[in-house]
DNA sequence: TACTATATAATTGTACACAAATATACTTTA
DNA sequence: TAAAGTATATTTGTGTACAATTATATAGTA
């Protein structure tokens, strides 16, 4: 019944495709807050049709990427500062989760990984590549959303992250920098190494409203300049 | 420029009408979990085309209500004790949230709603109308959501529900009779008014740990059944 | 029989055309 | 001139046709 290889050549679909390409465009800010999107127009520089197009975009509308006026129009969603707190305020909770999940299931292997992300975040500070260090430092949570294997709290977790890497492309790298995030992180590696569950999720958390400070700051400066 | 009437019928598009009603039909069960998902049979049921099926599908699948497999197949999504229980701590957090910051917001006028909402609480329980029971019961919740105004923990919260809402027609509803759920709500209340946010907060969450146990007993007990 | 290969059917993915709704430009009217 | 009405253009919503993929049935081969 069963051949061995099944040919799974993994299927891309334009719709998925479109989907990324457009979220890494709002992120990175080539579309701008507040800009209009018509479909004809994205879809003839995506060199794709409207079906696939509405579908990703629909999806990007799910995320609170974009926004759905009340005429029908989609706009990229604007900057808000009271979403960016709720957004904060939940991932704190959620990531506390996940790193007492994490702190259960653990496993040798696996605490190496973290110890040596740990490692390449230092060395991109040391060298003061910025963009390294926030995706480096970005793979340490990711890593404890994988090993917590919490599926339900994970897929939140990556949604709200979408909105808090737009929320850094506002301003400079540099002035986004968290020069503690590594002995932080070592902090939150220290008490999972030590199996201590609720004193990991106190320091990720710890961790995580020392950013969420920073990022508020840099988001309320963006919308003050955004007003004048 | 603006007339004073804009004329704003609220245009219902045939896509949403459809992402209702099928997942209506998922929450009470006329879709069994793990049944496949036929695009062109389920557009000629509805009598609508494939494109906006596609999309209320979509939505759905985002909503993890439908999942698809490998094969691009799109099926009921199968009842999973371990989403369930991640789903239902996830709400424990969010709904502690929610009644912190309704606590600090919420106006007399609110605080009479609720008091009337647990008092058609317990006229139900008297009369033995357990689905008017449970959906008032879960109005009292609801009313919280709007409350807080935290737009982002709520469209969470709401998403779970559909899940719950799920789990709840597995059984028979007297068996998901909570005697004691309207006492619960008048003890959170009571903290509300006090505006002892804290307190309300510990309140709420003890009254969901309780129906998180009574729900994944039954869960647990259909999965049992499931897999005869 | 069990395995493979091939043809056929079923299903999903994408493009396109037209319908419905909304916005914009242009008149008309007071 | 300003307001309202009308015609036109733009944009979104839906139906349909066809392409690409996957599943199923059939036949061939050891």
């Amino acid at each position: 019944m069963y051949t061995f290889d099944q040919n799974y050549t993994k299927r891309v679909s334009v719709k998925d495709v479109a989907y990324f390409e457009i979220k890494k465009n709002i992120i990175e800010g080539e579309l701008l807050p507040g800009q209009a999107v018509i479909e004809e127009e994205l879809a003839t520089q995506l060199k794709i049709s409207r079906t696939p197009l509405r579908e990703a975009l629909q999806r990007l509308e799910l995320d609170e990427l974009l926004i759905r006026q009340p005429n029908g129009r989609l706009k990229i969603a604007p900057i808000s500062v009271k979403e960016a707190e709720e957004m904060f305020l939940i991932r704190i909770l959620l990531e506390g989760v996940v790193v007492r999940q994490a702190t259960d299931k653990i496993e040798e292997r696996e605490i190496q990984q973290l110890h040596n992300n740990i490692r390449m975040c230092d060395e991109a500070a040391q060298a003061g590549r910025f963009d390294d260090f926030m995706n480096t430092s970005s793979q340490f949570h990711f890593m404890l959303y994988e090993i917590s294997g919490n599926k339900t709290a994970v897929k939140i977790l990556y949604q709200l992250n979408d909105h808090f890497m737009r929320y850094r492309r506002l301003v400079p790298a540099k002035n986004f920098h968290e020069k503690n995030s590594s002995k932080e992180h070592q902090r939150v590696l220290d008490y999972i190494i030590a199996r201590d569950a609720s004193n990991a999720e106190k320091a990720m958390q710890e961790h995580l409203i020392k950013s969420k400070k920073i990022a508020l700051d840099v988001i309320r400066g963006y919308k003050n300049l955004d007003q004048l």
